[in-house]
DNA sequence: GCTAGGATTGAGACCGGACTCACAGCGGGG
DNA sequence: CCCCGCTGTGAGTCCGGTCTCAATCCTAGC
């Protein structure tokens, strides 16, 4: 503790000014690469800068800018690889145009996204990517606009907001996918999400998330084109926890008029459903057959493989941040890029066991 | 584009000392919460931010306390379920202790690394947490702390630096698990990381990485207790893309005298390695035993379940965070906290075919 | 030789808070 | 009754850049 200097200041415009022997708003010129500058100055003020090893406070500059070349990325949960690669990609396209991104995570909390989003605002970043834990509560996204921040929406939309949401439309494919099972005879499709909900699903229920809305519209008209149902008793919301995930398999596989197929909504989902699976002593795909949403290195490993939806998680995110970042550079947007989501059959859906039993009737 | 107001500027405290009829130093006392400030103007003033709904740039605000709340994360690939584990644990602490999180993705390039501190330093961060891509080459870790920066290293150490690493220390682990494998029967036991180097490995190398130093250390102790050795033929480096690794699984699986287990230095390497396998027509564990380094939750469900090495991930990024935040508000560093790895026995470690099937004689 | 007009240059305002300093008001002790 | 000391208060500086504005230089054109 020789030298305690209480706190070293940061070599200033000001400093390399008086080294090279000019003004303060030349020596800024010379930095900052702007107005006019004679060569000799120029010089002196580039050499004294590089001697003083000068580097110029960020902070300082965006106040006076307005510009901190920063944009904000609130996420639910980047443990949760759907947002870490979703994530690598906003970073990667970010990185490549000069942004910074700071990261909030939610834990899809709502008060916490509200919360994250004062946060960010406050430190006035130049603009924002959300993936709202919510598509109806949206006053704190409203508040963005308000304050003239572009705002993307990551993964699902939100009501009453004016802005651009890169997502899968899910819809479509959910339809497929359900047609896909049917097509395989299954009768009984039980689909389980982590979303939150006042009560247990109802047929028509509002949702609070767009992306599960959307999946269920396109499983449920697929169902209806055979004479089905989606039914609370097999649409199975709220799954919180892993030993909730389970339970709630246990119930879809053990009820009178068992599920044949089971759609998790997520990977992590998946991996308790698939748990549970196991415990019960069923296999797949021939006593239960088994499709989840998303797409991992891992699902190919699985006995049998899963059949999974895949999405394109990595561009959305680079396609967020692309259609952020000219908002915020004030270019007119970019037509909404293609990001579908894709069946990939492999091998863990089969025909159902009754149906694979008994003389196929209608 | 009615009302085009170029930069509608913010509510500032010199609006709120206006409208509360106070001078901008007695606004800001009373909003700040500092100084002596009489209830009648404190009323008044508090009155006047609500009704304007101020809110404080913490850009200014930064600017002159020199704090900016918010720590500089550095990581090798958020893509990567381990990072964004680790990331999760920072992100979890930062918020509870009031800091903010920048994070940038250095693909594991030492120049992107260097770059990624550079902006950090310039955007004035509190603290910085780093998984350094090299813990040989740190000149520009070692200027964050000329800087006078906090700076904690996560994940690896590095040298030159008297900085704290929360890191697993790994050399008892791998020579535990290495005994495990041989105690298995095994004698000839590949090991592959993405780590580059130079060429090929020979013994005793300097290399690039802390962590795989000590892994190979421990591998390398239990070897030679048994009369073997580390050899560039079954350590194999610088498997870079999924490709690369699928040759040289092929190669230490191939060879004349080939390997009987493999070791896969992270869970990105194991799932290719295991589709090598899988491809090769062997199976796990019966034609060869497999190990790998963390354990994800999927790990469980791969036919066998995968016997891993699992660290306290999650744990380690809290801890980063811990100790730098509280070197950034000069508390007195905590003792290191406990972060131990451990051996999961599941099903992919098993007795070698050569040795199953040989009479065992020594 | 003189002047218009562009190139240079320095002083200083400004961004939005935090904080120093000088000063007024007021109550109590000597 | 006077001085001391504490609370309140406003003016103004500072943080470290950007940027405006007016002054000065210089050179070509007449």
């Amino acid at each position: 503790m020789s030298s305690n200097s209480p706190r070293r200041r940061d070599v200033t415009v000001a400093d390399v000014a008086k080294a090279a022997q000019v003004s303060k708003a030349q020596a800024a010129r010379a930095l900052g690469n702007y107005g006019a500058v004679s060569d000799d100055v120029r010089e002196r003020v580039l050499a004294a800068a590089e001697e003083l090893s000068y580097r110029p406070n960020e902070l300082a500059r965006s106040m006076n800018t307005g510009k901190s070349h920063t944009i904000g990325v609130v996420v639910g949960d980047i443990e949760n690889p759907h947002f870490g690669l979703a994530t690598r990609g906003i970073t990667d396209i970010a990185k490549k145009a000069g942004f910074n991104v700071i990261l909030i995570n939610t834990d899809e909390d709502l008060a916490a996204e509200v919360d994250a989003v004062q946060v960010l605002l406050d430190k006035r970043v130049d603009g924002f990517i959300v993936a709202p834990a919510s598509s109806l509560n949206t006053g704190h996204l409203q508040r963005i606009q308000e304050a003239r921040r572009p705002l993307v929406l990551l993964d699902r939309a939100a009501e009453g907001l004016d802005a651009q949401a890169l997502a899968v439309d899910m819809t479509d494919m959910a339809y497929e996918s359900t047609r896909y099972l049917l097509g395989a005879g299954h009768r009984r499709i039980a689909f389980i999400s982590t979303i939150k909900t006042d009560g247990p699903y109802v047929d028509g229920m509002v949702l609070d998330s767009s992306q599960i809305t959307e999946r269920l519209e396109g499983m449920g008209r697929a169902l209806r084109e055979e004479g089905l149902e989606l039914s609370g008793e097999l649409v199975r919301l709220n799954a919180g926890d892993a030993a909730s995930i389970r339970n709630i398999t246990r119930e879809v596989l053990l009820m009178p008029d068992p599920a044949t197929a089971v759609v998790a909504s997520d990977s992590l989902i998946a991996l308790s459903v698939i748990e549970a699976i196991q415990e019960l002593g069923l296999s797949i795909p021939d006593d239960v057959s088994f499709l989840m949403y998303d797409d991992f290195a891992w699902t190919r490993l699985t006995t049998p493989p899963l059949t999974v939806i895949a999405q394109p998680v990595y561009d959305m995110g680079a396609a967020a941040a692309n259609a952020l970042i000219r908002q915020i550079e004030g270019r007119k947007p970019a037509p909404a890029p293609e990001l579908a989501a894709s069946l990939i059959k492999r091998g863990s859906v089969g025909a159902p066991r009754a149906v694979a039993a008994a003389v196929p009737e209608g």
